[in-house]
DNA sequence: GTAAGAATCATACGATTGTCCAAATTGTTG
DNA sequence: CAACAATTTGGACAATCGTATGATTCTTAC
């Protein structure tokens, strides 16, 4: 089989994964994917009809990459208060390209809800924030928070987290974003204490 | 004098605006900002010579509309804690606009950040954020906070606003956005009663 | 070894991009 | 009215965009 195939057709994806990122999904061209992987851009519609094939496929990839990150994080660390701690601290561990580019996630997010694309791409870009979203909240549960409430402080995680890593980069402030993702972290460990006391 | 003039520079700058906001900055063209203004393409560059100076001169029209209403708000209210409640409840504001487009600076700041654009985009946007960074920060200095921590706290909010904006715009969710937005608020409240009582 | 199909390549298309300019129009002043 | 500057206009520019296609190379099965 496509042994070489898949192999192009991943090296695309990764480099347009980058670029998404670095660039901006729109201020990314076929030329640029092309210059990044030495493909040359007539081959990208071998595996991709429209530019919108390849963020679908990107996204797909990082959701895969993201389910394979949690799981492995569900396995290393027993305690789903220290796998939500572990998750608190991911921005700290790419610190120059969180203070270059923001959040991977957030960013691209971002772009896409200006309505210059067709709603798939938003759609399946807010997959990915459902999976961390959803992911955070089973932690929250594990811990002894009702459902309902743990879907409230998942959000909730996730909107700190992502202010916390916007106001980092606009600022390119590599001590705010520290200072702030500790900030995030005792009001996680106040906050759990607080509502299973109750 | 130019009284024509002048308002044909200022129909450019609020269509721009208003463009940059609803579908980005890059992906707002000449054609786009001359349907919305019916101004022929060509009369641009008897006002600005390259797009980004109509992204410059967006950017200082925002922070000249900003400045004004800080000086409203500091005006009709005395208080410096009402002053910081009513800027947390800005989004609920314009729910629909933020809910479909986002926050107008936190969006465009982020698009910016992007290795796409020269720098000087980036640093002029980012000069929105100091306004509000530095407007916070005299509140809360007002109401007895240290000068120091008053900056930090100042990031913090602006850092929490921006981050339940951008959740409250990837899912397009009122509830949460409002649910938040009074989170912020009693966080600030408590926040100020326990910093001051220090 | 050769036919079939998958994969790769170079090239080209029409549309749109930001930019620029030389006329045409307007408004002001002597 | 004439002269001059300020403003407006529509079109043209080179470049780049996403898209598309036909030919070429590689892989594989019989």
């Amino acid at each position: 089989m496509g042994t070489k195939g898949t192999t192009n057709r991943q090296r695309i994806v990764e480099a347009a994964d980058r670029l998404f990122y670095v660039r901006g999904y729109n201020q990314t061209s076929f030329s640029d994917i092309s210059d990044a992987t030495g493909l040359p851009r007539g081959n990208f519609y071998y595996y991709f009809k429209t530019k919108e094939d390849i963020l679908d496929a990107v996204v797909e990839s990082r959701i895969d990459g993201f389910v394979q990150i949690l799981h492995a994080c569900s396995q290393s660390l027993a305690d789903p208060r220290a796998r939500l701690l572990a998750f608190v601290r991911v921005p700290l561990q790419n610190v120059d390209q969180v203070l270059q580019y923001g959040c991977p996630i957030g960013s691209l997010s971002t772009e896409l809800s200006k309505s210059s694309a067709q709603d798939g791409a938003r759609v399946h870009m807010t997959a990915v924030f459902n999976l961390l979203r959803q992911w955070s909240a089973t932690q929250m549960v594990a811990i002894g928070i009702a459902e309902q409430r743990a879907d409230q402080l998942a959000m909730d995680l996730l909107a700190r987290m992502q202010g916390v890593v916007l106001i980092a980069n606009i600022y390119m402030d590599a001590e705010f974003l520290q200072r702030a993702c500790r900030d995030v972290e005792s009001w996680l460990v106040n906050l759990i204490d607080h509502e299973v006391a109750a």
